[in-house]
DNA sequence: TTGTCCCGTTTGAACGTTCAAAACACCCTA
DNA sequence: TAGGGTGTTTTGAACGTTCAAACGGGACAA
């Protein structure tokens, strides 16, 4: 019940060996000779020998955490995509032997302050930082404490740290090209006030793929901007419909704006899906439950990515100092509200 | 940039001590004369020292570490209450200087696994159990394991294992008060098929407090289960609205079955509030946005509760074996799905 | 034969902390 | 003045691992 855990030396007195040659087969199999590895393999076995990690922490000064903040839940928006994000982390440090460290912090200072202590104290090899924006201090302030780190998102357009985003204009101009195939030809978009980079990119995508259908021309006072809020959604949405020619689609540029988008059609006696389609940003558990078309942001993908490239700016790590940027493409998920055609 | 963080042995010498005299000042001041304790702070101070956790999870064989599994998004339900109850976690742990470390199993089996291979060669000092139902084999492998634990939820009401839990029953019972105090005398139940812990104390909730207003005799009728989807409690509901005499209320154990509830009262013309008072369960982000009253879970109480029992049973901790409970009493969120009197 | 090189293995030390025991200083009592 | 006690500080070792250097034995060339 509680046989302490075999060390290194247990192992190497039962193989005949010494301490070094086992650490050897562990961490470095092609200095051992072939016959003296598969006698330490089998001690090692017998003994379900697995390596302390604040041992080797202590040793090698690399504890294989990763640092991430848990960010309380937003009382106004819908469910952040944060606790999917959480898991597709752990998932894939699970694969490259690393833990997920998680800690919380009142705001991007103090998670700054949170991360230099783990860093320092606590062994922590690096952080992932979720929901990077323009001008975010955060990536810059890890730069300067030398703390490995890759990002979800990313300050600018040539940003020189590492980052995996979500390719957020491919989601609204797929979102188009989906509305445009159902037959859709004044599609609006109810979008956040312009200066936030997420959502210049998800308008900047339901522009473009207009333009690439031609209905560019047709649409330019469909574009409305307010703060993500259902009632917010409910009263951009009111304005659009209530214009002539009214949209008969609408794309927002999340879940939450499309909820309210939706308790506009239906004030006005409209049915969602076959008289104005709607189409919302996230896929939350919201969208699923009320058969809104969402767009999917590919969360599970982009731990993977993170990791990797996290993993890949370890001092341990190949050397490999080209800042990696990867942008990941976002799936529509059709559902009720946007699935008739028109 | 760069500084090595300094070592117990940096501050002992500039504050002209022992190595061991700095441990105690950290660890045990009552041991150290005044004026030296003052001259050592002094010189952590300046130094800005921080003891380093690899090297003491090592010699003290603990790492101030609380291991936790991420739960996988689940497809069906709304947005669990999972990762409020992370935050509130690691929020609780920070002020006990302890971390959560977050790893992912595919099934209680691989749970338990995977706790086992943390606690002996991580070091993790103890874990948080999620969701623990009656009969759940994980609080019983790992008090064969010999790892401290924590559990929300308890295999049964004597649970011989350190447990919090949130008071079901007291949750449906507040909502069915504040629906007798609005007027309704014909309170329907939608739950959870028989033999779930959670959805038993939740359907007892409501059965005991309608008892006290003396209507139960009028709603034995009223008690419909089944599983918990939209579509089951559209289902579930259209059977209540269309008997004779229909409930005027309907307290649903989940908002997901709330959710569908409110589908079959719309469906049939009748608006939610007015003519059917709908409340759900576990204020999810769903229900907020769709202004449905709903039972919400103390999570952020619960959290601090379970880090505080866990601490407690920790070989570290005060000897004391006695298992602690606690229950904790959730609280009604009451919004226009059943504000207005009736 | 002797020296050189290479491969596989072992040895001693180190990572930074705390435990256990020893040492020291001081006061009190016999 | 010796002996016992108390309170504070120091010493040496240990936690389990890996690094760096040393070691030993063939194989090979000179």
């Amino acid at each position: 019940m509680n046989d302490p855990q075999p060390t290194v030396s247990d192992v190497a007195e039962l193989a005949g060996v010494s301490r070094q040659t086992v650490s050897n087969v562990v961490n470095a199999p092609h200095r051992v000779r072939p016959e003296t590895r598969v006698r330490v393999e089998e001690a090692i076995a017998a003994l379900g020998y697995q390596p302390n990690r604040a041992a080797r922490a202590l040793r090698v000064q690399a504890s294989r955490l990763i640092g991430c903040r848990v960010e309380p839940e937003s009382v106004e928006s819908l469910a952040s995509i944060h606790d999917r994000f959480l898991h597709a982390l752990a998932e894939a440090g699970r694969e490259a032997d690393h833990h997920l460290l998680l800690f919380t912090a009142d705001d991007p200072g103090d998670e700054i302050a949170a991360c230099a202590r783990l860093f320092r104290t606590a062994g922590v090899d690096g952080f992932v930082l979720y929901g990077i924006q323009r001008g975010d201090p955060r990536p810059q302030a890890l730069l300067r404490l030398g703390a490995p780190f890759a990002a979800f998102g990313r300050t600018d357009f040539d940003s020189d740290h590492p980052w995996v985003d979500v390719d957020n204009a491919a989601g609204t101009a797929a979102a188009v090209d989906h509305l445009v195939a159902r037959g859709h030809r004044r599609i609006a978009l109810v979008g956040w006030p312009e200066g936030s980079q997420v959502g210049d990119y998800r308008a900047t995508g339901w522009r473009t793929a207009l333009d690439k259908h031609g209905l560019l021309a047709d649409s330019a006072h469909l574009d409305v901007r307010g703060d993500d809020s259902v009632a917010g959604g409910a009263a951009l949405a009111g304005y659009l419909l209530d214009r002539d020619p009214a949209p008969t689609a609408v794309v927002a540029v999340s879940d939450t704006l499309a909820v309210g988008v939706t308790h506009a059609v239906r004030a006005r006696g409209l049915a969602v899906g076959p008289d104005v389609a709607v189409v919302g940003f996230d896929d939350t558990p919201t969208a699923r439950v009320l058969e809104l078309s969402s767009v999917r942001q590919p969360i599970e993908a982009v731990g993977r990515a993170i990791v990797r490239t996290l993993l890949e700016h370890l001092p341990s790590g190949s050397i490999d100092p080209e800042p990696s940027a990867r942008l990941l493409a976002p799936a529509l998920v059709v559902r009720a509200s946007s699935a008739v055609s028109h």
